[in-house]
RNA sequence: CGGAAUGUUGCCUAGUGGCUAAGGCGCCUGCUUUGGGAGCAGGAAAUCGGAGGUUCGAGUCCUCUCAUUCCGACCA
């Protein structure tokens, strides 16, 4: 490819919208354009890594059985109606009307449309187990994109479909996924951890997301350094401080102004935080049987210290969405906000965090502008209607697993992998026929990669003050030859030509800058193009009998016979080729 | 959906209510130059996001609206 001809181009100034790194060398080294907020055009040199991602992902699906099919992007609304999520999901799917008034959506994710699929081919478990998978394109709106691809409303996915008559089958091929996206992500360059996710709109019992560590991520991992216990947020568990008991004493109304929050109060009373009882107060909108929906009245009751974890409550009342009540709802079921407590409210469904059911003699809320109870006890002053782990996990609080301090750090999450179980195949009737001729559910794991996200992870990790420095596994070109021109005569451009010609020749990809821009402007391109080898061409390389060799994101470079070019390359691709390869390391199953 | 910020040419920015909206980068033409974002000369490119309003006069003030970004809610 000549960059003369190359369609885009680059930037020296990044648009000021553009905040991560990877959005703005992305937009600046002229490989995406935005179009909207969440939605982007990929231009040529884009498109060149997604196809080199594409193709690590083609070949570790074929390496675990995958076969490539293509479903499509409107979906009739009728199997999202069989699954629930019709009803389910709210304004994040997009639903539209055929010319005939069908209700249409745009697919968010494929587990319908692969259930209706595989309802109409899968009939005998001789036909079992498969495993397909497609990579395209995904449609949510999400009300937040952010990040240039990080946060997307279009993008493109990989999703793969295992099908199985066992959950031993299904747990065969999840931990092929396990192990096949580690390949993925080292093959791409990219470092990531497994962490225990929640299943959210997927639904299904086991879910991990692969984690890239950044602080622009929006998830927050816990994790320990001792024991390799880790976590999304959501879901981590922690060891809990042992509980106070005391003998429960009267409970006593005290006069505490102002003390509308849990600092305040221990201030005030000179006592931990510990020692009191954290309200919060939600509404949950549960789904019936019936496919009606309740709001119900959460009372969520922590010791003082702990912060509510929405996903732990969410799934502990089966909850579809969860919110924090409005005032006039606090106050409907007796409750007053900043002195809450479950002491004589009625009509509340009250959740308990398990140490704050266990601790005696806590300070909680008198239900009364101005006023706290001094202790409270759980079951005696209030009977919980579910006590369980709702409170959310911190960095120093103590692992779950041996007692050592915990950490937190953000990620993004790059890919995830879930056991539906039947979730899916029991809604939509997705069965086979056993040796007895019995007609049972399909056993169900979907497995997902963002594609794009995944891309601008690889520049967040591979990068330096001057641009991208592509992993030679899917970096657009393997070598950029700069030609200077030399206006004393026409070996340089001549030298370059050839030199282009013989790499093509050699199957090596290689773009050549052949503009007639000065030398500062082509060596700031190259870098931040960030193709992983450089060839420089001029007067001076050639005075000092080759061509300049440099490795992107390494110092030195050094002169190269031109005879010698064609070898020195392919030793040189090889070992980043290697390094990459040697990245590839089976890993241990984490549950 | 809440909070905040910003919209001036392809990009970055300047622009006290007052003359024909200014500069840099980039782009086009010509000359010159070629090892780290060159120089000279000429040129094209803006209905100042949009709609109302205040005013003798609005890029500038007011109202509404749209868009984008950031923080939250949300999110596989």
């Amino acid at each position: 490819m000549r960059f003369s001809q190359i369609f885009g181009h680059t930037l020296k100034e990044a648009p000021s919208d553009a905040q991560a790194v990877s959005h703005q060398y992305l937009i600046r080294g002229g490989y995406i354009h935005q179009v909207a907020a969440g939605l982007f055009s990929y231009l040529p040199l884009a498109r060149r890594v997604l196809n080199k991602i594409e193709g690590i992902l083609h070949e570790e699906m074929a390496m675990i059985g995958g076969q490539e099919v293509t479903m499509p992007v409107v979906l009739p609304a009728d199997m999202w109606q069989e699954s629930g999520r019709w009803y389910q999901i709210g304004s994040e799917m997009t639903r539209l009307k055929d010319r005939k008034d069908h209700d249409m959506v745009l697919a968010m994710t494929h587990e319908e449309a692969l259930c209706d699929l595989a309802r109409k081919y899968i009939r005998s478990h001789k036909e079992l187990p498969q495993l397909v998978y497609h990579i395209q394109t995904k449609w949510r709106d999400d009300p937040r994109p952010r990040a240039g691809l990080i946060r997307v409303r279009e993008f493109k996915m990989k999703d793969s479909y295992s099908l199985d008559t066992s959950w031993e089958g299904l747990d065969k091929q999840y931990r092929a996924h396990y192990q096949s996206y580690f390949n993925i992500f080292n093959r791409c360059g990219l470092d990531v951890l497994a962490v225990k996710s929640d299943t959210g709109m997927m639904g299904g019992k086991v879910a991990h997301e692969f984690m890239y560590l950044t602080p622009i991520g929006e998830d927050t991992i816990i994790y320990c350094d001792s024991c390799g216990y880790n976590s999304n947020r959501q879901v981590a568990e922690f060891m809990k401080p042992e509980a106070v008991k005391e003998e429960p004493a009267e409970i006593e109304k005290v006069k505490t102004p102002d003390c509308k929050t849990i600092e305040d109060l221990a201030k005030f009373l000179s006592i931990p935080e510990s020692k009191t009882a954290k309200a919060v107060f939600m509404v949950a909108t549960i789904q019936e049987d019936n496919n009606t929906e309740i709001e119900k009245f959460i009372l969520a009751i922590l010791r003082g210290d702990m912060d509510l974890n929405e996903t732990k409550l969410s799934n502990a009342v089966k909850a579809k969405e969860l919110r924090p009540a409005h005032e006039d709802e606090i106050k409907a079921v007796g409750a007053v906000p900043g002195y809450g407590s479950p002491v004589g409210v009625k009509n509340a469904f009250v959740v308990v965090d398990e140490l704050a059911a266990e601790s005696t003699n806590l300070v909680g809320g008198a239900n009364e502008e101005g006023y706290h109870l001094l202790n409270v006890n759980c079951g005696r002053d209030f009977k919980p209607n579910l006590v369980t782990d709702i409170a959310a996990a911190e960095a120093g609080y103590k692992c779950i697993n041996c007692g050592s301090e915990l950490k937190s750090e953000k990620a993004v999450e790059v890919g995830n992998i879930f056991k539906l179980g039947t979730r899916y195949s029991e809604a939509m009737n997705v069965t086979y026929q056993d040796e007895n001729g019995k007609l049972l559910p399909v056993i169900m794991g979907s497995y997902g990669i963002g594609v794009g996200r995944l891309l601008s992870c690889v520049v967040e990790q591979h990068h330096d003050d001057y641009g991208i420095i592509w992993p030679v596994s899917i970096a657009p070109f393997h070598v950029h030859i700069v030609l200077l021109h030399d206006k004393k005569g026409t070996e340089a451009q001549e030298t370059a030509e050839a030199l282009y010609s013989d790499l093509q020749a050699a199957g090596i990809e290689v773009l050549i800058d052949d503009r007639k821009e000065s030398p500062g402007v082509k060596f700031n391109d190259a870098d931040l193009v960030g193709i992983p080898v450089r060839l420089t061409v001029g007067r001076r390389s050639l005075d000092n009998g080759g061509v300049e060799f440099k490795i992107r994101g390494e110092k030195d470079s050094e002169i190269i016979p031109v005879d010698q070019v064609v070898d020195k390359l392919q030793g040189v691709l090889d070992m980043l080729k290697n390094d990459i390869r040697d990245r590839i390391k089976t890993v241990e199953y984490k549950d």
